[in-house]
DNA sequence: GTGCATTCGTA
DNA sequence: GTACGAATGCACA
């Protein structure tokens, strides 16, 4: 057998590794940004472990220019420069290279291609193979019987490149892969090809001709007369460009081939540098792979000797395992249920682990058997209802909740990973999967494996033998576990201790009482309000088609685009000119589009339509389908972990959008009713809190001032920046100030500004100037906020949670000023989250402790909505307001308004 | 069936 | 100009 030599374009690798992270960023708990190097190492590993090379070099470009720009003073000349951010990451990957005895190569002069190609001929021979890993397909130059070409792909089987496949890929053999790039030129290195001829003219003419000698010599053989006149004003040029692409194989480089030889690193050298880094899934494959165990760092499946998961059907296991479980003070509980609705869910069984490697399953619902379920639930109600034993789980508020519906109560939810796992990173993903392989560097077996792909026929658990689901479940729960014991010293390290423990997983369960409560909505009442708006939408419909004098989908903005302003050409009918397009090329027909349109008559009647198909299919038509038939009411999900900020999202359906701005729209709230009888609805929602917590952060004396004197705080600030007395402000006025009060928060530009409030960017300059002038410690807050951004990495909010903005120095202006808002708007909307959580959580403790006839429904950002008993609601809103005024201490006070009414409409 | 784009509802 | 989720159409498989 062949030895192997792997020569590495270093330069693409970083490139590649560093771009397929750009979405998503990985960062450690100092901020910085280590996505390209832990992507280099992946794929360094995945050959090494694959291929174990005996020699292996990493082979860079410098930064000196080459021979070809001496040839050619264009060369590369379009190319971007590389990111700063990503630059910045180079030398940390060089150190943990050299660290790990990698042999790294580079010379002054001469591209990473030309050392490779070098290389490759200089060692390539009957007793050496040559794979070279670059995906720039001028390497194919190189390619004969003893070198190859190696393409990682993203998943599974590496793409190895011979002369045959070179062949099938590219059409010519790789002999003529020079002239082949020549004719055709190559954008990203600025060598301009031949006009009109692309990859596949160029392996027609090389396959007909040759080599581009050969094709002049015979110009006159080509019948297509265009192509043919192209070819000879290219001549000079496609020779030129021959040059640039012919890689240098005879770089005056001393390197021998044992030199090269890879010798595996030494882990005390690499380990601190990879702990620092934070790479701990990789630490430990490079660790096992160092130890000439590769297999090992896979963890140990169900029938290896260090896990022991266990699949538990008898009583007398059953029993055995409970006498243990009483013992614990903490562990993973982990359900398989049928349906990932908690209402629907019937439970398959439950699986337990408080030690890393053994978990066990208890087999409820499966087919054919399992032990008894209500028995064994009543069993474990013990355990579960004893505060005293500290809970985990990953998205534990749904296995409470349906051990909740199944009248087992789940007492002290400690430690949740999904949710800690948010705190760390929240623009990043928090499922079991994907945690496990960052964390544990672990493959989980995929549920698909189970029940099968999505769609009709997937199957549930409950239809599954338990010895088929026992492995999985335990695996879920050992997982779990493991990835507790990295997250609470993790959450330490970052000191979110108490933001963890003391907000996010208090809140866990005041969502539980909500969703599981659900809120009542007057089915009828919603019906009533489509049929009457269907036939409305109808009316228009019809009169819409007859003006079109067609019929066409009027929900399609693409056909309706066309219609306006192909067929009936209607802009100029007003005397104007067609609407800007959108990305994709289409008309912009959205509704600030149409309202400069609107006084066409056809133009007002979409806009009607628009709106009523809207609140048609949105709202009164999905809402009456989403109550549970078996309590009446509709339940929506709460989602702790989406959010960039902090603030919740609601789903199925979203409660968080019932429209409120148009009078037709506000009618939805007059159907959400309190589930009893003898109930009111309360809503209580804090008044400007956003604004307010600005003026606490930033400390502005002006503005607080406002806030303590309790003014309207939009007239109080037009009052101030049009320098004039709180009577003299107008609407207009008070209109103004608002936009600029909230385009503050949102750290708006005066484009953005001018935009708003249609005016010019001048006008909008100066509004902005003269609000800085009255508030100058709002604009310091927002300078100081991009400042800690660049700094740290990451802004916080009151109660340290944490964003990541690495786009902060992005090169690219329209995604670092992104970037800059971000970390302006971040944390005054995160703090408030933090706030109104807070409230929520004491809120819940006082009704719970003193048994108070009210339930908490629906939180809507800035807004609490309850159902209370009617003789208490007095009492109750008097408490609510308190408690929500008095959830932080800030520089101002905190203001709630409450009303209260016989649906949510009334209450405000 | 899935994924993206557009539009529009909320704070 | 921040933060979301849902309905719809449409191009792809």
């Amino acid at each position: 057998m062949s030895k192997k030599l792997f020569l590495i374009d270093g330069s693409a690798m970083y490139y590649r590794s560093y771009f397929a992270f750009s979405r998503n960023p990985l960062i450690n708990s100092k901020g910085e940004n280590t996505s390209a190097t832990f992507g280099f190492l992946n794929s360094l590993l995945k050959i090494i472990d694959r291929e174990h090379p005996e020699y292996l070099a990493i082979v860079f470009d410098t930064k000196e220019p080459t021979f070809r720009h001496k040839i050619y003073e264009e060369y590369k000349a379009t190319r971007e420069k590389m990111p700063d951010e990503m630059a910045a990451q180079f030398p940390r990957l060089v150190e943990t290279l050299k660290a790990a005895n990698f042999a790294l190569l580079e010379k002054d002069g001469y591209e990473a291609d030309d050392i490779i190609g070098t290389l490759a001929t200089r060692f390539a021979s009957d007793e050496v193979d040559v794979y070279i890993v670059s995906g720039d397909k001028d390497m194919a130059q190189l390619v004969n019987g003893h070198v190859f070409l190696y393409n990682l792909k993203k998943q599974d089987e590496p793409e190895i490149l011979d002369r045959q496949k070179i062949v099938e890929k590219y059409g010519v053999q790789p002999e003529q892969i020079i002239d082949w790039l020549a004719l055709m030129g190559d954008k990203s290195d600025n060598i301009p090809g031949v006009p009109k001829v692309g990859e596949v003219t160029a392996a027609k003419l090389l396959q007909q001709f040759g080599s581009i000698d050969n094709l002049y010599k015979n110009i006159d053989a080509i019948s297509r007369e265009a192509l043919k006149k192209n070819l000879l004003a290219a001549r000079d040029q496609v020779q030129i460009a021959r040059r640039l692409t012919t890689i240098d194989t005879n770089v005056p480089i001393d390197v021998k081939l044992e030199d090269l030889k890879f010798r595996m690193w030494d882990m005390e050298t690499v380990g601190p540098i990879l702990q620092e880094l934070e790479f701990r899934g990789l630490a430990n494959r490079m660790k096992a792979m160092s130890l000439g165990q590769e297999e090992a760092m896979e963890l140990r499946k169900f029938n290896s000797k260090d896990v022991r998961y266990q699949l538990i059907e008898s009583e007398e296991e059953f029993d055995r395992l409970l006498d243990t479980l009483k013992e614990q003070k903490e562990f993973v509980f982990d359900l398989e249920t049928s349906s990932l609705d908690f209402l629907e869910a019937e439970i398959a069984g439950i699986s337990f682990c408080w030690d890393a490697g053994q978990a066990s399953y208890i087999a409820l619902g499966h087919e054919p058997r399992g032990l008894d379920r209500n028995k064994t639930l009543e069993k474990l109600r013990g355990v579960f209802a004893d505060p005293q034993i500290r809970k985990i789980g990953q998205n534990i508020k749904y296995d409470a909740m349906i051990m909740e519906q199944h009248g087992v109560p789940v007492k002290n939810l400690y430690f949740d990973t999904m949710i800690a796992s948010y705190l760390i990173n929240p623009t990043g993903q928090h499922n079991l999967d994907y945690l496990a392989e960052h964390y544990l560097n672990y493959k989980m077996i995929p549920i698909e494996d189970l029940i099968g792909k999505k769609g009709r026929n997937q199957k549930k658990m409950t239809d599954l033998a338990a010895g088929l689901v026992y492995q999985y479940a335990c695996e879920d729960a050992d997982i779990t576990y493991r990835i507790y014991q990295i997250l609470k010293k993790d959450l330490k390290k970052h000191g979110m201790e108490s933001l963890f423990y003391e907000l996010e997983m208090p809140i866990v369960h005041v969502l539980m009482q909500m969703e599981m409560h659900g809120v009542k909505v007057d089915r009828k009442l919603l019906e009533e309000l489509s049929d009457q708006l269907g036939r409305k939408i109808k009316a228009i419909e019809q009169k819409v088609y007859q003006a079109a004098g067609e019929e066409f989908n009027l929900n399609s903005p693409q056909q309706l685009g066309v219609i306006l302003f192909d067929r009936l050409e209607i802009h100029k009918e007003l005397g104007m000119r067609k609407p800007s397009k959108t990305k994709t090329g289409q008309y912009s027909t959205s509704e600030k589009t149409l309202e400069r349109y609107a006084s066409h008559p056809l133009v007002a009647d979409i806009m009607e339509y628009r709106k009523l198909i809207k609140l048609k299919s949105t709202y009164l038509d999905a809402l009456p389908q989403l109550i549970n038939p078996r309590t009446g009411k509709i339940h929506t999900s709460y989602n702790q972990t989406v959010t960039a900020t902090g603030r919740l999202s609601s789903s199925n359906p979203n409660l968080q959008n019932i429209p409120i701005r148009t009078d037709l729209g506000r009618e939805i709230r007059r159907a959400f009713i309190p589930s009893k009888d003898d109930y009111l609805i309360l809503s209580a929602d804090y008044s400007q809190i956003e604004l307010r917590i600005m003026a606490h952060l930033s400390g502005d004396e002006t503005m607080i001032s406002n806030f303590k004197k309790n003014l309207d705080i939009h007239a109080a600030t037009a009052a101030l920046i049009f320098g004039i007395s709180v009577e003299e402000v107008t609407a207009d006025h008070r209109r103004k100030a608002k936009e600029i009060n909230f385009g503050i928060i949102y750290g708006m530009s005066e484009y953005g500004l001018a935009n708003r409030l249609n005016i010019s960017t001048d006008e909008a300059k100066e509004f902005i100037a003269d609000y800085f002038a009255t508030y100058p410690k709002i604009g310091e807050f927002m300078q100081r906020m991009i400042e800690e951004a660049r700094e740290k990495g990451y802004v916080e909010t009151m109660l340290g949670r944490r964003r990541y903005l690495p786009e902060i120095r992005n090169p690219n202006r329209q995604i670092r000023e992104f970037a800059e808002r971000t970390a302006i708007n971040t944390p005054i909307q995160g703090s408030a989250a933090d706030l109104i959580k807070k409230a929520m959580i004491t809120i819940q403790t006082f009704i719970e402790n003193v048994g108070f006839p009210a339930q908490m429904l629906l939180q809507v950002h800035d807004e609490l909505v309850f159902e209370v008993q009617k003789k208490r609601s007095d009492e109750f809103a008097k408490k609510v307001k308190e408690i929500m005024e008095g959830a932080m201490e800030l520089r101002v006070p905190l203001v709630v308004e409450c009303g209260v009414g016989p649906n949510w409409l009334e209450a405000h």
